[in-house]
DNA sequence: CGAATGATCGGCT
DNA sequence: GCCGATCATTCGA
């Protein structure tokens, strides 16, 4: 099962996280797990970027067992456990080295909606569904153990699409990140974006 | 080896 | 709107 619309890691490698972040709004991301493939628009992302980044994982390149895979090269996967019950789903993007990634925060539930509306326990479509990352991935059935996938391999279970959706910079909104309260000079980077008008971002405005 | 921490969610007042 | 759950990961001894 080709899909020639697949993001490639021509994609992925480039080293500016902020644009790709801004880029993947509109993209389609994709899971196929038990033989079900659910889909949904990316809606909201963030950008952490490694060393410069308080709020990254990799801040001042920390190099450990969990975020070693930020520092392959761009186009895996990177979910890790927050609070111990979250998996948040991040896509790591530049070159080997380069400890950038993109954190999904948000989709518009696409196909498979039943699928989702299943793993959540919900009766219906509601925007909560799919609105901040650690419910995002339990409705994609994604969970640590998908760190480290390759997203560009043909056979892998998680993929983003190019649906050919356009998304204008005026309704793309920038804001700061959250959890940047302690990071007094990262706290102007406006690095998470989010559709605007979208009903399945988390906590509009 | 033990203790602190956290890029969140959902339930309750 | 606030508060507690819950555990992998990290860091210090």
């Amino acid at each position: 099962m080709d899909n020639p619309i697949r993001l490639n890691l021509s994609f992925y490698q480039r080293e500016d996280v902020v644009k790709i972040s801004k880029e993947l709004l509109g993209k389609v991301l994709v899971s196929h797990f038990d033989n079900v493939k659910t889909a949904g628009i990316i809606v909201e992302t963030e950008a952490y970027r490694g060393p410069d980044d308080k709020a990254s994982h990799a801040y001042n390149n920390r190099y450990t067992n969990r975020t070693k895979v930020m520092y392959e090269a761009g186009g895996l996967a990177y979910v890790y456990l927050c609070y111990g019950i979250h998996h948040l789903f991040n896509v790591v993007t530049a070159k080997k080295g380069m400890a950038h990634a993109v954190l999904i925060r948000a989709i518009e539930p696409l196909e498979e909606i039943d699928a989702m509306l299943y793993r959540r326990n919900f009766d219906n479509l509601k925007p909560q569904l799919t609105a901040g990352p650690g419910v995002m991935s339990i409705a994609l059935g994604i969970t640590i153990a998908n760190s480290g996938m390759d997203l560009t391999h043909p056979n892998s279970n998680i993929w983003i699409e190019d649906r050919k959706i356009v998304v204008k910079p005026k309704n793309i909104i920038e804001s700061p990140r959250v959890g940047v309260a302690y990071a007094e000079e990262c706290a102007g980077w406006n690095w998470r974006f989010r559709i605007a008008g979208n009903k399945f971002t988390s906590k509009a405005k």
